[in-house]
DNA sequence: CTGCTCAATATTGTATACAATACTTTCGCT
DNA sequence: AGCGAAAGTATTGTATACAATATTGAGCAG
């Protein structure tokens, strides 16, 4: 009995995920199902079945009998994510206060200040991935909550579609760590309140530069066709 | 050019999600393929992709090469869920302050008015949908928050697989629909303060019955088998 | 050159066929 | 009878085939 046999859709899956995710494959571009089977070795069934999986998570939208497009999200929808994401993140501080432990929250903080170094010691590589998702990711997990933590992650998936210079991330390492590092004293000492409001403004701060980072580009569109083609 | 053409899996969709929200199909049994394509009169491919959409929104769950079967929460599952919902319906009432208009209040209110009268004069059908519903999905709408609200009716449709015994609805009708009637006022008044102790109040409420009236049918295996036989 | 029609192509949607795994039943043994 | 192996059946997973729709491009009229 095969234990660890993997779907052919999984694979899929997995390899359309990260080809997204990298912004191998970018906002509004087609997913063609032959193409994507010739280049995985296998036929269109599974491809399909994966891309039904993605659309479903926000990565990809589909128009019936035109095909599956890599999501392009527009600042509404932009905005209404962060709005999404505040109020789960205000929930899991909540409950992180009521569940976790001091070991846990030392660890978060251990995380922390070794990040501190590597950035003050400027090791700082442009694929390493967005250091800002490990803490609130670390703050969700606190919570304990199953559900919230996999709600979240999929919301963050898809902000993380939206493309950011990576100098704008750059600028905010520092400061956004110094509020991770308060706002995690802050879930130590059980002050909810305190904890939110900091909580909030930092978030209200990713947004606006996610948003104005957006503004740059705008009129940019993504290589490789929209959704609709004028012709 | 078919302009309202719908696609066969759509059929399928609605048609397996309908029968899984009537409790048609009970949490626990096996959506088998054959079967549902015979029923249907169509073939395996648009019920499969069906059930993939079942699955990512969680009122599926499949195991690979055994099936699909329809879920069933565990009571951890339905406090995490309520924690979502209570997250997300406060940072609804949030957004309801700063974002709706009287008229749109008022017409909740009317609404609510109606249901009391409906209720009171005892023509409380045991079909009807749940009122309790009706309002909260009036709040989560009243954000203007698109992903907000999808969020909200997953989650709440997932929740309305758990089987609640009707007499519990019924006997807490009257005192669910004064609570609606407070927090609206305290909407419309932009005390989001005291709305929000409500609503928490009246969500652990709800979380409350559901669990206890979980408690009542605990060890009632739904029939029709399940995930795992024993043999 | 522009705009149109219509054939040719590409792509998706659904059906069918085959393969692999899981489940069931039968049969044989102790 | 009780247990286990093995054949038979059912069900899922993947591949292929066909149908329907959309897109492209050539040809042609104005």
């Amino acid at each position: 009995m095969e234990r660890n046999a993997v779907s052919a859709v999984d694979l899929v899956y997995e390899a359309l995920k990260s080809k997204i995710l990298a912004q191998e494959y970018l906002p509004g571009i087609q997913l063609k199902e032959m193409q994507i089977s010739k280049e995985l070795g296998l036929t269109r069934t599974p491809v399909r079945e994966a891309i039904i999986r993605l659309e479903r998570e926000g990565l990809v939208s589909t128009v019936y009998n035109r095909g599956a497009f890599v999501t392009v999200f527009s600042t509404r929808e932009i905005e209404d994510l962060f709005e999404v994401r505040e109020a789960l993140e205000i929930k899991a501080l909540t409950l992180a206060i009521r569940r976790s432990s001091r070991d846990e929250i030392d660890s978060i903080e251990k995380a922390l200040k070794q990040r501190e170094l590597r950035i003050k010691n400027l090791v700082i590589k442009s694929d390493m991935h967005d250091p800002e998702l490990d803490f609130h990711l670390a703050i969700i997990r606190l919570s304990k909550n199953q559900r919230l933590i996999s709600v979240w992650q999929t919301m963050q998936s898809q902000l993380s579609l939206v493309r950011v210079t990576s100098t704008m991330i750059n600028r905010r390492y520092l400061r956004a760590l110094e509020e991770h590092k308060k706002i995690l004293a802050l879930v130590r000492n059980g002050d909810l309140r305190r904890a939110e409001r900091l909580l909030i403004r930092h978030i209200a701060c990713a947004k606006g530069n996610m948003l104005s980072s957006l503004a740059d580009v705008t009129g940019g569109e993504p290589e490789g066709g929209a959704i609709r083609r004028s012709t």
